[in-house]
DNA sequence: CTCTTTGCAAAGCGTTTGCAGGCCC
DNA sequence: GGGCCTGCAAACGCTTTGCAAAGAG
C-alpha cells in the first residue's frame, strides 16, 4: 500500500510538494475498487460529489503527474479521453481486452507479460513506470452487429 | 502483402467502395520503412510531397476505418495525438518502449506476447485486430536529466 | 441510379496554460 | 519567506461533423 507518507517523501525528494488535493486524489484511486478506472472528468464528479472539490486543471495535472512517477496508470481505450488507475504491483498487475466498437473492457493477468516489460526496459537502461498489453478486438456482440463501422 | 483487390473485396463485403483516396493511404503505409508510423498531419504532408493531396478530414475518417478492420495499428505514444503504422502479422509483428518524458520509442519482438494476445481474445470470443505491449518508462538520458518532470 | 465518400469549413471537446493569490516546507 | 501549487478562465490543437458535390458499384 502506498501511503500519503511515501509520496511525500517521494515528492519532496524532488522539491515538490505534498497538498491536500494531492493527498486526496491518492486516497480516491487506493480505494476504488479492482478494475474501476476514472477519466479526469468523472474523478472531478466523485470528488465534488464526496465533498473534496478540486478543480478540473488540478486534477489534470496531479493524474498526469502521478502517471510520471508511476503511481497511476493511464489508460488509452480510444475514446478520446484517458482513464486513470492505481498502478498495482505484481500479482495485482493487469491488462486489458478492449472492444474497438462499443469499448467494453475484459482485464485479464500475465505474469509473463510483466516479466517480459520487466526485462525489456531492464535491458535499455529504461526506468520502468509501466506496461500494458492492450488487445483490440471485436466483442461477440458487435461482430454479430449490423450497425454500420 | 495485403494487396488493394483483398482491400477492395473486404470494404466492398460490408457494402463500402474502394476509392482512389484509401488505395493511395494504404500504398503509403505499405512503403514506409519497418518501424516508421505517422500521425494524421505527417501522413497529410507526405501525400502532399508527393502529388497525391487528399484532405484531412479524409485521412483521419480513413486511418480509423482502416484501424478497425485491423489493417492499421493506432499506436498511442502519450503525445496528444496517435501514430499509425501497418498492422504486419508474425514475424513482423512487434511492441514499444517508450520514455514518457522525450517520448523516445524503441521497438522489440516478443512472440510470447502475441500468443498471448491470441490466445486471450480468442477466450473470450472476441475477434482479435491487433495486440500491443506497451511499456512506459524514462529512458536513460531522461534519468540523469535535471529538467523537472 | 443509388448510396457511399470526399473536401471544406466550422464546430467539438478533452486538455493545457497564464496568471494572481494561497500554501507547503 | 521563497518557490511550488491551486483555481479560474481563456486558449489550444487534434479530431469530428454537416453539407453539397463527386464518384464507385
Amino acid at each position: 500500500m502506498y501511503t500519503s507518507n511515501a509520496l511525500k517523501a517521494e515528492l519532496n525528494d524532488k522539491g515538490w510538494r505534498l497538498t491536500p488535493q494531492r493527498e486526496t486524489i491518492l486516497t480516491v484511486f487506493q480505494n476504488l475498487p479492482e478494475g474501476k478506472h476514472l477519466s479526469a472528468e468523472e474523478l472531478h464528479d466523485l470528488l465534488h460529489e464526496q465533498g473534496d472539490p478540486i478543480s478540473l486543471s488540478t486534477i489534470y495535472r496531479t493524474v498526469k503527474l502521478m502517471s510520471r512517477m508511476g503511481i497511476l496508470r493511464e489508460l488509452e481505450f480510444a475514446e478520446g479521453h484517458k482513464h486513470y488507475e492505481i498502478n498495482q504491483p505484481y500479482p495485482y498487475h493487469h491488462h486489458h481486452l478492449i472492444c474497438v466498437k462499443c469499448n467494453k473492457t475484459i482485464e485479464f493477468k500475465s505474469d509473463s507479460v510483466l516479466k517480459i516489460g520487466t526485462k525489456t526496459a531492464q535491458k535499455s537502461g529504461f526506468h520502468l513506470l509501466d506496461c500494458q498489453l492492450s488487445i483490440h478486438a471485436i466483442c461477440p456482440q458487435c461482430q454479430r452487429s449490423i450497425v454500420p463501422n
